[in-house]
Formats: structure tokens, sequence, C-alpha cells
DNA sequence: ATGATTTGACCTGA
DNA sequence: TCAGGTCAAATCAT
């Protein structure tokens, strides 16, 4: 547990370094570094509280096996699903275009074709399950953040389970016609983890209206982890920056590491808090464009756009 | 007033 | 027939 505080703290005390943002702006590949290792540092202290999480937690030393969609939780599968399943449902969820596999159809064509009111089961439609830890601090009931905002539309006592499963659409649904649902299961063997199985895409954010609360996270997902500074940082205001780096010291000071406030409910729960526990980078990346802060200091002065961005 | 959640009823595929 | 998924009215929260 030591190097678990003494990682947090390191991590601390790099982001505290990266704060002088005008004398670092001279110096982008020391940022980057610095970003590089925050990330690497909190990614890798959250995979040991996870497996801290897991040991301590489970009353059944069996458990790992008995997973159907994830066989095994460690290290190196939750770092993949960090680093890559989370981001490649992310991918997949984002690309509107995506031929889902069985039907040879584009989400979007799926939609055209399967009528709204249809209740034709769609086992055909593509699903992504994925294993997700609840929160290991404060409130545990809150059910995994994943960085868009869902509506609650049900709840049914499954066979086979002690808990009951949660239905959620995209709260976007409605305005966008954004077909993205989500199932929120908690597993039996340990309370801890949630099964969530995605299905549909959403579209919600390839409207030029629509909020744009997905492809940020996104897109400084992949860029954290290409160790590159991505050109849509330039759309980031200096006080948003700084206001995320605060806050993610001052989450980690109070040991949560970024918690999601309050907002529980019998087990699926609303989702409408955004800043879970569970994705500290692109949870900082949701804070920093998200923050509302839409004046003051450009971070252009920083990172200049280039002819992407224009 | 508006939007979210709850929950019993209903619908559909297996 | 049954279990899973969804609807929609009632209720709650802001």
């Amino acid at each position: 547990m030591e190097e678990i505080i003494s990682s947090i703290n390191h991590a601390c005390i790099v982001a505290e370094n990266i704060l002088d943002l005008p004398n670092l702006a001279n110096k982008p590949a020391t940022l980057s570094l610095s970003i590089d290792e925050i990330v690497k540092t909190l990614s890798d202290t959250k995979q040991r509280l996870m497996i801290l999480s897991l040991h301590g937690h489970t009353s059944k030393p069996s458990f790992a096996h008995e997973i159907v969609h994830q066989p095994q939780i460690d290290a190196t599968s939750m770092q993949e699903w960090a680093s890559s399943s989370y981001t490649q449902t992310m991918d997949q969820l984002l690309q509107g275009e995506r031929t889902l596999p069985e039907t040879n159809m584009t989400g979007k064509e799926a939609m055209e074709v399967l009528p709204s009111r249809s209740r034709k089961r769609k086992v055909d439609i593509e699903k992504r399950t994925t294993l997700v830890p609840a929160p290991q601090f404060g409130n545990t009931e809150i059910p995994p953040e994943d960085g868009f905002t869902w509506r609650k539309y049900g709840q049914k006592e499954i066979l086979g389970y002690k808990y009951p499963r949660c239905y959620y659409r995209c709260t976007h649904q409605k305005l966008y016609g954004c077909p993205a649902k989500k199932q929120v299961q908690r597993l039996d063997e340990n309370s801890s983890i949630y099964e969530v199985t995605y299905r549909g895409n959403h579209t919600c954010h390839m409207s030029s209206t629509a909020p744009l609360s997905v492809p940020p996270q996104h897109l400084l997902a992949l860029d954290m982890t290409q160790s590159t500074i991505s050109p849509h940082l330039s759309q980031i205001s200096a006080s948003d920056s700084g206001w995320w780096l605060s806050s993610m010291s001052l989450s980690l000071q109070q040991g949560g590491g970024g918690l999601a406030p309050a907002a529980a409910d019998d087990g699926g729960g609303p989702s409408i808090s955004r800043y879970g526990a569970d994705y500290p980078v692109v949870d900082m990346a949701d804070a920093m464009f998200n923050s509302g802060s839409s004046s003051g200091n450009s971070m252009e002065s920083l990172f200049p756009p280039t002819d992407q961005d224009k």
C-alpha cells in the first residue's frame, strides 16, 4: 500500500511541476513527457488498487475463472481493457458507419432497418461487454462511468442473478435519435464488479448541435497513449487546463483519484455524474472539455492550431 | 415546468 | 410458456 501512496504522491508532484504552463509552453516535449509520466503512474496505481480490491473483496478465490466474458482480471487484462478495450469501444461508438459484424450493415443502416418500436431481439446487433470495477472509495453503488450520459429506462430481476439488471439508453436518444444503449449487471460473485454491455453506436456526437462530451475524451485518451499533444488541445482554455490539473491534485489528495459525486440508487442508478473514478485519464479530459469555461486565455498560445483545426 | 427515475405491465423471441 | 427487453404512467428532483 505504501508503494501506491508513494506513486500517487509522485504523480501529484509531477502534476504540480507542470502547473507552470506559461514556461513549459516553450517545451512541449517536456510537457508531454510529464503528462505521460502522470498518466502512466496513475494508471499503474489504479491497476494495483484494482488488484488489491479484487483480492481483498472476493470471497471466492476462483472468481476470476468464473467470469464468462473476460476470464481473467489481472494487471495485464485491466491494462489492456483500459488502454485498448475502452478506447476501442469508444472508437466503435464513434464510428457510426462501422459495419456490424453479423449483419453486414452499418450502425445507421441497422437503425433504419429495425423500426424504433421493433422488439425484435437484437442478438444480431453488435454487443460489447466489459467488466468494470465499481468505485473503490466512497459510494460503491455508483454504476461505472464511461463518459457518456445515460438515462435509465428499466430495471429487471434476471434469473440466476442476485442483483437486478439496469437498462440505460443514451440521454440524447430523443434529441438526436441516438440508438446507444447499455445494460449494467452487478455480478453475484463480486459485487464490486459490474458487467456492462453496450449495444448500438452513439450517433448523437455526429450532430453539429449535439453535445461534444465524448470525442474529446476519446481523442485525448488516444493522444495520451501516443505520447503526443493533440491538436485538439488547442481548443482548451488555459483556465480549463489549470482547473483540471488542480482538480486532479485535489482529488488525489482526497484519496479517491477523482471520485464521482454520490448519486447512487439500487445498483444501476443514474449515470449522470460525469467524473467517475474508473478512468482517470478520460475523466481529466472530460473535465477539461466540459468545465464550461469558454473565455479566458486560450491554449492556442501554448499549442497553436494546426491547419487541420482551421 | 421540465427532465429523470421507478416500476408494473406488456411484447417478443426462443 | 418463460425470460429478457421495453414502454409508459406515476413519482421524484431540480
